[in-house]
DNA sequence: AAGATATATTCTTGATTCGTAATATAGCAA
DNA sequence: TTGCTATATTACGAATCAAGAATATATCTT
């Protein structure tokens, strides 16, 4: 296991805007506009966010017109990590 | 979903030191001195990652003489979180 | 009680992260 | 070209994090 490597990823799910970026990104592609109103973030946050789960490999993204799409790179795997999450959570274990 | 308790929770191991105690921990319960050995740091630095750990309701500890054992309180779970981080980097997407 | 061992805590300093404000860029519309 | 919309980038201060050094505490052992 590549420890760095591994937790940078952790890292960049470490905060919460991002978390709920990524998390809205599981529902599809999002353009920042669209992102932008679903997190309570300002654009330049939302979009300095985007960039480093971009510089992260989790995102990536493709322009469409005057917007840019992001999407997740590995939808499944990102899904799969947060529903073990949510499952926890649920379970309530602290 | 929790975002802020979430988010904690991958930011507890989003740490290069913290995710290798972690990884140790998953095989069994470890006192502080043999953590230590494994992972490449001092013992206050160990200690201090063990408290961080703690706090966030990952590890547990207890006394035994004058030793104390951490232990994963969810072992199963975070077991299967490493275990898809490890596949998908094992698939290497990036 | 006096060491010795195991672990925790505090302090300090440098590095990293976070969010906001301001500004820049790129594409489209008129 | 001018202006508008969508997004990115830069600059900066505040907050947080990381690790080492020094010190404290607690439990054994003798």
């Amino acid at each position: 296991m590549d420890y760095e490597k591994a937790s940078d990823f952790f890292k960049a799910l470490g905060n919460p805007v991002r978390l709920r970026i990524v998390r809205e990104l599981t529902q599809g592609e999002r353009c920042v506009g669209a992102v932008e109103n679903r997190v309570q973030a300002s654009q330049a946050n939302v979009s300095q966010h985007l960039t480093i789960l971009k510089k992260q490999g989790i995102v990536a993204c493709r322009k469409e017109k005057n917007m840019r799409c992001y999407y997740l790179k590995s939808p499944e795997f990102v899904r799969g990590v947060l529903a073990l999450i949510d499952g926890e959570q649920r379970r309530g274990c602290e």
